[in-house]
DNA sequence: GGTCAGGTCCTAT
DNA sequence: ATAGGACCTGAC
């Protein structure tokens, strides 16, 4: 177990904010959702949640620590959170800063900063990420959620979790949790290994990116995307079945970590109709609009919620 | 029970 | 090049 004080981070924001399919509140210790706009106090009592990513996979207790400040526990060692969490939590980047930038004459920003503060762009798993995004497009979260879930109960290896030894999690065994499946096992289900997802067309996508991502040859497309600018992946992945402007910038975002990248999605969409008529102010934010674009696309769900 | 989901592909102009 | 329709399915 590893224990941190952060700010700028709240991983049930993080969960809810649209970016990150595979993180769950834990059944015994699930609480509702926070939003300063909507009148919504981060709980005080601690949360518990467990952070599925790639091949690893951790429990995060966190706990208000003051007005700013959260105490967060890791079920992992000091060593796999530098080596792998902190990373792709992007704690190092300071998402303070980034607030304090925001137009303060911007309402609808300022208001989506205040209700997202905790969020953070994840670094997640790049051939996850690939599929996940696939699986999102003309579809609803909590769908998205389901598929993948069931996606990787069929073809994930089961990974092991520790458990915090104080916790009411340690009476539950985690062999529920499985990797995200490797593009060989899925295609070793064959074309309809993929039946009974609930992942509708999608299926054909997914399994042709199986097979764009499998063996020697797929690992060093996958290592191309990774070296490559903002630009360059994304004409690459442009190419690929399934993957058009919207998918291919949530990719460049969540999973290659190019903060300029901008998804525009139904969401966004209406958000520069009504909010931003004369356009979005890309230049005053040059280099990480995308990182603004999930505190709106997180403020405009939980207006939704609640209207 | 219709509408809508973090869109993309295909076809017809 | 650009517009319009089809598309799986289940959550709400």
């Amino acid at each position: 177990m590893y224990e941190r004080i952060l700010t700028d981070f709240d991983i049930r924001t993080i969960m809810d904010s649209g970016q990150v399919f595979r993180i769950r509140p834990l059944p015994l210790e699930s609480a509702p959702i926070s939003c300063a706009e909507t009148g919504g106090s981060p709980p005080s009592t601690a949360e518990t949640f467990l952070a599925a990513a790639g091949k690893h996979a951790v429990l995060i207790r966190q706990k208000p620590e003051s007005e700013d400040r959260m105490r967060v526990s890791f079920s992992c060692t000091k060593e796999e959170f530098s080596n792998f969490w902190n990373s792709y939590f992007d704690l190092d980047r300071d998402y303070e800063a980034i607030r304090r930038s925001v137009d303060p004459e911007d309402a609808f920003l300022t208001s989506a900063i205040r209700c997202g503060r905790g969020i953070r762009i994840l670094r997640q798993d790049l051939w996850e990420t690939i599929i996940s995004f696939l699986v999102s497009q003309n579809n609803n979260i909590t769908r998205i959620r389901r598929s993948l879930e069931a996606l990787c109960e069929r073809y994930g290896e089961k990974i092991s979790v520790n458990a915090f030894p104080d916790s009411p999690a340690t009476s539950l065994t985690y062999e529920s949790v499985h990797a995200f499946p490797s593009p060989e096992s899925i295609l070793e289900g064959g074309p309809g290994g993929l039946d009974g997802l609930g992942l509708g067309y999608r299926d054909k996508y997914i399994f042709r990116m199986a097979q764009r991502c499998a063996g020697q040859e797929g690992q060093e497309w996958l290592d191309l995307l990774l070296k490559s600018s903002y630009e360059d992946a994304l004409a690459l992945l442009l190419k690929e079945y399934g993957i058009g402007k919207k998918v291919a910038d949530c990719i460049c975002l969540f999973a290659l970590h190019h903060v300029d990248a901008f998804p525009i999605d139904t969401h966004m969409k209406q958000i520069l109709n009504a909010f931003y008529p004369e356009g979005f102010p890309f230049s005053r934010y040059e280099g990480y609009a995308g990182i603004l674009q999930q505190y709106m696309f997180y403020y405009k769900l939980t207006q939704r919620r609640t209207s």
